[in-house]
DNA sequence: GAGTAAACGAGACGGTACGTCGAGTCTTTTC
DNA sequence: GAAAAGACTCGACGTACCGTCTCGTTTACTC
């Protein structure tokens, strides 16, 4: 972390010399890795042993454990087609169970976290993580939103960010700190309180409710 | 070649107890070097200089640095005393508002977020993290959520524990994930959001609203 | 080792008060433990665990970890009635005998080598060495020279002295230097050398001659 | 962590080699060490911090304490020249000289016993120790005691090595052992004794004998 | 088609921190 | 007042990775 390679902007091949095997192979090593042991145990020395790879190669091309993370799970989780049926309510909730699916369900989930935690300190990479990782998933939502609200379903200056915020924290915040269960169940709630202003009150536990994971 | 701790006798009490000096030393430093430097810089070894102690001594009483820290910051950020004017409103923004100057305005708004990430692979640790951190601070805002339904403000069965991760998801997300600015602005919104389900609006930027608090 | 129990003549007792269970109790531990993993391995800290004693007891009545293993070797270690038979030859036999044995056969013979390296370098205690555990058994043997020498059968002058440093130096240098085998021809060899100045041949290997421990 | 060592597809040599550089002040340090402190004050992480060198690189070349030490000596050490001047007496009282110089009179002395006791409980690193320090001095001297045989000088079928255990094992005895000084006439009556079969007796004190040398 | 420059694998290098062990000292409690 | 218990400061242990740095070896573009 002393010293940056000057100017190419982080991440963008030089497009003539780079070997496209060697870089396949460590950006899977790089998720294999993290879906074994996690973030934490993610070491760069290990990621060049396991893609048969000299450290040096790793180094040359991303300059933090962060930057490498940030390029491995972006290149690993899909970004979902954001359907828009103009059914606001529906189109929410699928953006929410969408959220919770991916932090619940998936190795993304046990790695964000750890892997925004770490990058917050360095500004540069904070910002190269919300574009890779983040923005791309918000903006779809965002259009759905805006559309909604072209519609009159939502304010005319509604404001989305506060608003994908809320959900997204409060799934965040659950896995993260208080660790209550982050299930369908919570989506629901969720948009039942964005879209309809319902204080959330505690589900009736009648029946078939115990999706804890 | 820890043999033959022969079952303690007769009536021996323990007579090495644990050093106050020391004690303190310790969770003074591990304030100190968060800091100064944040979660991540932070080493044993650095605490145990910095205390002028031996290494052996902050191991004895503390397995990882996760748990020294949770403890340093549980004996550093004092509990507020939640007012419960039984003004609803005023109540919960009060709680809002003490969030948002937690993670904006205090050391350990830079701490917390990496130590939740550090601590979220071990359970009981994790345990441990939301028992000394998460739920004093929490369960004060629970009585005042439970009196007011009690009076009649809010739905009797409502949830509060979603209540309490929707505000404060959203505000440790803005910090961590998506860089949005954290201020008493944001408390206001969250409040409109969850009392008065008012689907969160952009500010107007009339006047004097430097986004800065 | 950095300050030494001031001027109690070490290794003896105040006499009065000390607690004669704990004191054999420490030495019969440290017997065991060198019997088991040798003097390296042997520590202040594993002794008392092993005896049931605090690190201070064994500090207050042992200075160094050389003390200790110089008493207990002392204790354990009978030093034989040397045989005066008259017969010079025999008697010399029979203690170049004792030499072989004591080296090739016991703990003791893997312990001293170590001590005496490690005792070395400290001249109070090298001497506190040569008393308890070097000159008890050489004196015996000293007297059967002189007496030898008296009767005629050595010269009137005869070095002593250096007459048993050559044959036990060659039995110790055997074991630690040189690694050659240590058997009962050896000291067939030596005492043929110092009696009748016969210079070493190399054994007829014709029979039966195999006991090379 | 060490995977995918893939067998040298090709004729790839090793490219990172040992560093000369290094390797030398790593030696040096551990000799100039030992000459200050002696070997069981020396440390590896001294000996890393005075080269100027990282402790991996000294672990990454040396196992242990002691295979350091012996290559250190082995390096300080010249091996001399076996003086070869068909007089057996001069030159056998050369090598004794020789030896007692070593142990009296140059640091060597001192460490090499601690080194022979501390290496003893390891087979492999004792074999290295008698290969590196003791088998290049004792073979130019089996050689002088063969050539010495073939003239008659001594029996065809003269024992050398229990030859030479007998005077290196008095001097390396007396010096750790028994205390005795190590001089010069302790030479003169080793090689009475080997050559002669004089039983050795005590030098007159008549005159200028102040047993320093 | 040869020359050359870059990226490559390998791994040694100087470091920092790890978590453990034992040394020797000190204090507190019990007998 | 000695002994047990064990916490204390200190320093070295041997290990894991860090990020940098040669080394030769491909490899693919340029001349």
């Amino acid at each position: 972390m002393t010293e940056r390679a000057p100017d190419r902007p982080r991440g963008v091949a030089p497009a003539g010399r780079r070997s496209p095997r060697a870089h396949a192979a460590i950006l899977t090593a790089t998720t294999d890795l993290l879906a074994e042991a996690g973030y934490g145990a993610l070491t760069i020395e290990g990621v060049a042993a396991r893609a048969g790879v000299g450290k040096t190669t790793v180094y040359r091309w991303w300059p933090t454990k962060g930057a490498l993370v940030i390029e491995a799970v972006a290149a690993a989780l899909p970004v979902p087609a954001q359907t828009d049926t103009g059914d606001l309510r529906q189109d929410l909730l699928t953006a929410v169970q969408r959220v919770v699916h991916t932090f619940a369900r998936t190795p993304a989930g046990a790695v964000i976290p750890a892997l925004a935690a770490d990058v917050m300190s360095d500004p540069e990479l904070a910002e190269q993580f919300r574009e890779q990782l983040i923005r791309p998933r918000r903006s779809a939502v965002v259009e759905v939103l805006l559309r909604a609200a072209a519609r009159g379903d939502l304010p005319q200056d509604v404001d989305t960010d506060l608003l994908l915020d809320v959900y997204a924290g409060a799934v965040f915040y659950r896995m993260l700190v208080s660790g209550q269960p982050v299930t369908d169940l919570l989506a629901e709630q969720l948009v039942g309180l964005l879209l309809d202003g319902k204080t959330p009150v505690k589900p009736h536990v009648d029946a078939s409710e115990n999706c804890t994971t």
